[in-house]
DNA sequence: TCTGGGGTCCTAGGACCC
DNA sequence: TCTGGGGTCCTAGGACCC
């Protein structure tokens, strides 16, 4: 009898989303089907890139991140749409709800792309017919294409995913290493971008069969800890286990814009330092955290990119304190040269109710140019509120999980979208 | 008259402490 | 009388990914 499933070790799936934003504007639409569709940033301005797009407009050679004015010349047909993120997150929302109906260990990687460890689900079919369940379905009930991988641990089955696009199963085992991932470029391996395949061309490595043979110590000094992981991976080794929380602990939160003209002018520059204040303010409070570190990014006219940032004594989270903050950075770190790019964002973001603990009552009171303690604690509790400074808690998480979703699921909220929207369309 | 915006992880140097 | 070694924190930049 043949067995498909592995006797020992996971099975692990990679469902990646089809040009997901564009897959998701034909749900919408589905007069967008078949035709060449492109989703640009700044479409008004010649700075427009395209951030994603649909097959029949890859196939007449608009790829990602090509200027708009390019892809126009490419396909003067292509149907150029701005990006609708609250669409997209939704529809993302509703297929990881439907993949945690297959198992809880989903961990999603971007709004577009997760893992499963489907290792416990034999019960309900091989693993390939679990695949091509959850591809039908996706497809038929939210409108939306997948390619799927198959394999034993995550490198495997992202680079499995990535072969048969769209719509395609890959089942990659760790026997078809040698003859299917060992002729490729290193550059097509996940993880290594140009820079390393140039470094790794300079010691005679070409292939990802030239990185599984190669020398570890060389390896090692050419490319530090990451020479050692990718070793590994080109043998096809990865020990990594999915997990489904690595995406609730946000490191940082940020924002920026390309502005429409590189400009010196300081009204402007402070006017978008103002509004990217108030958006990082929004979202990490969204999350209920806040941040100690802030960072502000500066892009000059020759794309020559600084960062500068500043650790902060105490936690903040209003849109003046994040100002104030941008604000020092760039008055201590302006060249007065014109400026291309603006960012600001929100680094060591810790949750609220853990917030107060690391409030430091001394350099705070410092602050204060030694006020009164008493005085210090009534601001604090303006600042942070009553519960938060007497207690050390916040509102309880619970009252925010699933914020904007009133008790429906989300492919519900999802589906209804389409529903609603096909309505008004026609 | 090219190259957006959102992130993560790693490295390396300097300050500072013991 | 010239000088070790370990550790942490902070900052800046780079590589990579979607």
């Amino acid at each position: 009898m043949k067995n498909m499933y592995p006797t020992n070790g996971k099975v692990i799936l990679h469902v990646d989303m089809n040009s997901f934003y564009a897959s998701v504007e034909m749900a919408y639409d589905a007069t967008l089907k078949g035709k060449p569709l492109a989703i640009a940033g700044n479409v008004e301005e010649r700075r427009g890139i395209i951030i994603t797009c649909s097959y029949e407009a890859r196939r007449l050679g608009v790829k990602t991140t090509m200027p708009l004015w390019e892809a126009k010349r490419l396909c003067p047909h292509l149907i150029i749409k701005k990006p609708n993120f609250e669409r997209y997150r939704k529809a993302s929302l509703a297929m990881f709800e439907f993949l945690r109906s297959y198992t809880p260990v989903v961990e999603p990687v971007s709004v577009d792309e997760g893992y499963m460890d489907i290792t416990e689900c034999f019960e309900k079919g091989s693993p390939i017919e679990l695949a091509q369940e959850i591809q039908t379905k996706l497809y038929e009930q939210l409108k939306l294409p997948c390619s799927i991988g198959i394999a034993p641990n995550k490198f495997l089955a992202k680079m499995a995913s990535d072969m048969k696009k769209p719509m395609g199963i890959t089942i990659l085992r760790k026997r078809d290493v040698p003859h299917v991932l060992w002729p490729l470029t290193v550059g097509e391996m996940h993880g290594i971008g140009s820079k390393t395949a140039e470094k790794l061309k300079g010691i005679g490595i070409e292939t990802i069969g030239d990185l599984a043979k190669g020398n570890d110590v060389q390896l090692k000094t050419l490319l530090g800890i990451n020479g050692e992981r990718l070793l590994q991976r080109a043998n096809g080794i990865d020990n990594r286990s999915v997990d489904p929380d690595s995406i609730s602990d946000f490191k940082s939160i940020g924002n920026s814009t390309t502005l429409p003209q590189d400009t010196t002018h300081l009204e402007e520059i402070y006017e978008v330092m103002k509004r990217l204040s108030a958006s990082v303010a929004r979202r990490i409070r969204r999350k209920n955290m806040m941040t100690t570190n802030v960072q502000l990014t500066i892009r000059y006219s020759d794309r020559k990119t600084i960062t500068r940032s500043r650790k902060l004594n105490n936690p903040i989270e209003l849109e003046e304190d994040i100002y104030r903050a941008a604000l020092y950075l760039w008055k201590h770190h302006w060249n007065e040269e014109a400026v291309r790019l603006i960012g600001i964002t929100a680094q060591d973001l810790v949750e609220k109710g853990e917030a107060y603990k690391q409030l430091d009552l001394f350099s705070f009171e410092k602050d204060a140019k030694k006020e009164p303690l008493m005085k210090v604690m009534n601001e604090l509790i303006q600042k942070y509120g009553n519960d938060v400074v007497k207690k050390g808690m916040s509102r309880s998480d619970e009252e925010n999980i699933g914020d904007n979703h009133h008790g429906t699921s989300f492919e519900k909220d999802f589906l209804s979208d389409l529903n609603n929207n096909k309505n008004s369309n026609n």
